[in-house]
RNA sequence: GCCUAGGUGGCGGAAUUGGUAGACGCGCUGGAUUCAAAAUCCAGUUUCUUCGGAAGUGCGGGUUCGAUUCCCGCCCUAGGUACCA
């Protein structure tokens, strides 16, 4: 009997989904585990074979699981609220939700196809009401909640305003806004209560404020730094301008420290730890407070400049300020005689975008205000200047500089010629800045003759005494923008009452999309919302009511932004625990039962995005008591990416070349000349042979006398073709036109294109194919490159068809076999034979025992030990994650139970079992043969016995000064002296000797002979 | 610049605590089977070689009886990040 994988594999896919196989109980007898991918977008191009690699990855582990005994979950779901659905929206005018539909559905028709053990009952999508309720109450509970550095944890609002109404925000120790007022309880229970609820904006988790953002009108929408190139859209190039705007933001940065400590909780590979840690960017050092000279005597509050530094010990090396461009003192401190040039300078900067300040670095610009602040312990007057390189977005804005101690000051005060003075005990600093931390501190008062440790620790006890500074730690994660001006995103269960925000009670959530005409923001610049006409919260009856009825009495406009993409995927793997829960976002019982996801997998581009925001909701859930845990995920792992191996054709472009003088009067002619040619391709290694992709080709050249005669047909004004040299362009072909010897089908070549129905093809060997002529005997030869998969690249392969050509199993396999998870590897279809035809050789070593019914009786030792070190291998590697080389153990397994003929029932079976959790169907099928009636999905794995590895014998390798040069078989027992006697007594060893005396002789018994001289 | 990962045949890769470098697969070569093809099976396949061997894991050093593995310096590739005070 064949194997016809089509039907096993749909056989199977069937048999799983009527019997909810893989359906996972929240209550159970055994230990949970939760294996969870990375929430997947729909997008309509659908998958392909890159995208399965870490969902086969942790279908192998939640299956392995299954056999160990435990309960998995393990769901699958889709983050659907997203860009691109509105991007296609606005220019087909059709619903988001219907094409998101559509997109799902594909992606679960080619899920399915590979066989995946989910558990579909869980499905989730952040577009659907069901869903997305709970993430307008999230919001809604970050917003009645505020941040107690007391307690290090967020609190319900009403704490605050209780201690606020006990001693007003004398014992509050909160996470806020800068420059909060301080007031009394008797002030506080005097506010009215819009004055009040203006004070806890300033401390709600999430608020509204005034956020810069890239507004492109031609666009009418916000674009993302990314969409912005040279300073106008990437789409269009229309110009983008910084504007402000009232947003939603989120308080992640009382998180800071929290997220930062978690990380070393949490098994997750460095290199994604290290960019959240980046990211976060922790600093110490000491907030100093500079006056500014000269605004002490007057009638005004004296002027101060705050900076941060990370060398509050340097202090006394200050020669100059630094301040941004965009800092809000700089108008008021600036001189008459500097205002032009200071206001020059400003403009000047703020045309470049952030992206030109940052690409060039070497360049240094700067001016002086004029102004002067005054050293907190030396009392000098130190010049403030201001200069781009100080950003207006980090720490104060404002920097101390120290051109002794740091390079950047140091290069700015060489350019304008401000004083560098060393306060490094013997270091010279004529040529360069001084940043090594042994250096001792000198010239500097008290903190002369100290190490950087001692003089900071010093400085800022001073600082602190004189009432001018303190120890502070700075971070460099802001707080997130939570607005976006879109349509296809979670509206916000918020409407305005007298200008301030007020939440809609969870009783009354979701607050469904609404319907727009137009998914574009409304001509006035109001975000898409402003399109609809039923969006105005009615209070009375508790329910969206048409605009006309607003009235600021009782029916109140809503809010038109939406969510951003974040916040679906930030709480989601908490929905899938209890994911058709109508009440609750999950059950308390299910969270405590599943608690966190044990492994998690997906790709490293989330580090600084959904895994950041995911652990701060997670961090501030756990606050509020509803959930178990304060980091979601135990243990993840990044797969890599499978790139694609993109083809090329090579187009011949022919140049004018070096034009003598009488001919420059034929230019024309020449062009008409070019326009009359059809497009003609070289095969690639033609080209390597005879001429070069990079350079051009001078067409005088003999070589070229085959296409030159076919040129000549078309040369009707007799020019002079010599004098013409050839480019060749790599084009992307389509990879399906390609097999596996990189010949081209050059008939699909030419129906691809009407531009390429009557191209020319030039043999591998030289000759010229014109339309209509195939290529017989003859080679065209593509290029081959390794890229990114993308469909623009025409180098997408789709596993759709390699699960119809080889089988999912054998796709399965084989995106395994590729090399390590998390390492990216080029996908090559032609490797697929190999695992293809490892599963037809499995399915013969099984119907020839016993046609499939496997053979009682006691195996034989051979096969015991070859089933053994299997077990014991893939055990280790599935541990280890180290999903290719069990392949290769399944092969060389399934190769040597071959070679000895093994029928047994008892080797056979539990072999199934090893192989299941790689490839499912097959093994289903196998084992259903064997006579189990049973799925294979729960079978216990079989256990490793190492009794059955033991050996008598060891192949010594012997080697001569550390290379092995033969062989020697000996038995186990032997001593070292025995073995010594033995191996100096062979008559191979006297002949690598050539009557040499060995040095010495190393034996490590059952590893390695050594000998040396 | 900094951080991280990596560099092994024609290709993907293996070598788990320092102990036989190149497992397994692709590709290629030859053979068997076949009218032929597909499929399958068998043998070979790092390089050089005077056929005895010799060299060899990015480069240069070091530790060791022994280094792909550990240490020092350098080069290259990929990803992340950036005037971060």
């Amino acid at each position: 009997m064949e194997y016809n994988f089509n039907e096993i594999e749909a056989k199977w896919q069937k048999y799983w989904a009527d019997n909810q196989t893989f359906k996972a109980e929240n209550t159970s007898e055994k230990p949970k585990f939760y294996v969870l991918d990375m929430f997947p977008y729909p997008s309509g191009a659908g998958l392909h074979v890159g995208h399965p690699l870490g969902y086969i990855a942790s279908d192998i582990f939640a299956r392995y699981k299954r056999h160990k005994g435990f309960n998995v979950l393990h769901p699958q779901g889709y983050d659907s609220f997203g860009l691109p659905a509105e991007q296609y929206a606005i220019q087909t005018g059709q619903h988001p939700a219907v094409t998101t539909e559509t997109n799902i559905n594909t992606y679960r028709k080619q899920l399915d196809k590979i066989g995946f053990s989910f558990d579909w009952s869980r499905e989730i999508r952040t577009s659907t009401p069901e869903y997305y309720k709970h993430t307008q109450w999230i919001f809604t509970e970050l917003f009645n909640a505020w941040y107690n550095k007391e307690a290090d944890k967020a609190e319900k609002i009403e704490t605050l305003v209780a201690l606020f109404e006990a001693n007003g925000t004398a014992k509050v120790n909160a996470v806020c806004d800068e420059e909060v007022e301080q007031f009394t309880a008797l002030e506080w229970n005097a506010f009215s209560s819009k004055e009040q609820e203006q004070v806890l904006a300033q401390y709600r988790l999430t608020y509204l404020s005034e956020t810069e953002v890239n507004w492109c009108a031609a666009l009418g929408t916000v674009l993302a730094n990314d969409e912005i190139i040279n300073g106008l859209s990437e789409r269009g190039g229309h110009p983008v301008e910084r504007k402000k705007m009232m947003q939603w933001s989120m308080r992640i940065a009382a998180y800071a420290q929290r997220l930062l400590d978690g990380l070393n909780t949490i098994d997750w590979p460095q290199p994604l730890k290290d960019s959240q840690t980046n990211w976060i960017g922790r600093s110490q050092g000491a907030s100093v407070t500079f006056n500014v000279a000269g605004s002490l005597s007057g009638d005004e509050k004296p002027k101060t400049i705050e900076v941060f530094t990370t060398r509050p010990d340097t202090i006394f090396g200050v020669t100059f300020m630094t301040l941004a461009p965009e800092h809000e003192l700089v108008s008021q401190i600036v001189t008459d005689e500097q205002k032009e040039t200071v206001e020059a300078y400003i403009t000047a900067t703020a045309k470049r975008s952030e992206r030109d300040r940052m690409a060039d670095v070497k360049t240094i610009s700067g001016a002086f205000t004029g102004a002067y602040a005054v050293h907190p312990f030396t009392g000098e007057n130190i010049p403030i200047w201001i200069g781009d390189y100080v950003l207006a977005s980090y720490g104060t804005g404002a920097v101390m500089a120290v051109p002794c101690g740091d390079q950047r000051d140091y290069d700015f005060a060489k350019h304008f010629n401000i004083e560098i003075k060393n306060i490094f005990e013997g270091i010279d600093v004529s040529e360069k800045a001084c940043e090594d931390k042994t250096a001792k501190i000198a010239n500097s008062d008290f903190l002369s003759g100290l190490n950087v440790k001692k003089a900071t620790k010093l400085a800022i006890y001073e600082l602190e005494k004189a009432g001018v500074g303190q120890g502070k730690i700075n971070y460099r994660l802001r707080d997130a923008v939570f607005s976006r001006q879109r349509y296809w995103g979670e509206p916000f269960p918020v409407y305005y009452k007298d200008g301030m925000p007020q939440m809609i009670d969870a009783a009354h959530l979701p607050i469904l999309l609404p319907e727009v005409e137009k998914y574009l923001p409304t001509e006035d610049g109001q975000p898409p919302l402003g399109n609809a006409e039923v969006w105005a919260w009615d209070t009375e009856t508790s329910t969206v009511v048409s605009n006309d009825k607003i009235d600021d009495k009782t029916v109140f406009p809503l809010e038109l932004n939406t969510m951003p993409g974040w916040a679906g995927s930030s709480w989601y793997f908490n929905r899938y625990m209890d994911a058709n829960n109508p009440n609750e976002f999950a059950s308390k019982d299910a969270l405590d039962y599943w608690k966190e996801v044990d492994l998690y997998l997906g790709g490293s581009e989330h580090a600084t995005g959904h895994l950041l925001y995911a652990r701060f909701w997670q961090k501030f859930l756990f606050d509020l008591n509803y959930v178990p845990v304060d980091e979601f995920a135990k243990k993840l792992i990044n797969q890599g990416m499978i790139t694609g191996t993109s083809a090329f054709v090579y187009r011949v472009k022919p140049h004018a070349g070096l034009f003598s003088k009488e001919l420059e009067g034929d230019k024309e002619k020449y062009d008409l000349f070019y326009d009359r040619l059809p497009q003609v391709f070289h095969s690639r290694q033609l080209i390597d042979k005879y001429y070069s992709v990079e350079k051009k080709s001078d067409f005088s050249n003999d070589k070229f006398s085959e296409i030159k005669k076919f040129y000549q047909t078309y040369n009707e004004d007799n020019l002079d073709l010599n004098c013409i040299s050839l480019e060749f362009q790599p084009i992307h072909t389509d990879v399906s036109f390609v097999d596996t010897q990189n010949e081209l089908d050059i008939e699909a070549f030419r129906n691809w294109r009407e531009e390429y129905k009557k191209a020319i093809f030039i043999s591998e060997s030289g000759k010229v194919l014109s339309p209509g002529e195939d290529l017989g005997e003859e080679k065209y030869i593509v290029g081959r490159e390794v890229e990114k998969m993308s469909k623009s690249k025409y180098n997408v392969v789709n596993p759709d068809s390699i699960c119809e050509e080889y089988g999912a199993d054998s796709l399965r396999l084989f995106e395994m076999f590729l090399g390590p998870l998390e390492q990216s590897k080029p996908w090559n279809t032609s490797g697929i034979s190999g695992s293809h035809s490892f599963l037809k050789k499995m399915w013969r070593l099984y119907a020839n025992a016993n046609d499939f019914k496997g053979v009682e009786g006691e195996p034989s030792k051979d096969e015991l030990k070859v089933l053994h070190k299997t077990i014991k291998k893939v055990e280790e590697d599935i541990e280890n994650f180290s999903f290719n080389t069990s392949v290769s153990t399944f092969m060389i397994a399934v190769n040597e139970l071959g070679a000895l003929k093994c029928n047994k029932k008892e080797i056979l079976e539990p072999l199934l079992v090893l192989i299941s959790p790689y490839a499912p169907h097959i093994t289903e099928e196998l084992w259903s043969k064997l006579g189990n009636t049973e799925s294979i999905a729960t079978a216990p794995f079989p256990v490793f016995e190492p009794s059955h590895l033991v050996e008598s014998a060891k192949e010594y390798p012997v080697s001569f000064n550390g290379k092995m040069r033969f062989k020697l078989e000996l038995p186990l027992d032997l001593s070292k002296d025995e073995i010594e006697k033995i191996v100096m007594e062979h008559e191979k060893t006297q002949a690598q000797l050539q009557g040499r005396t060995p040095k010495k002789v190393i034996v490590v018994p059952g590893k390695i002979i050594n000998i040396v001289g």
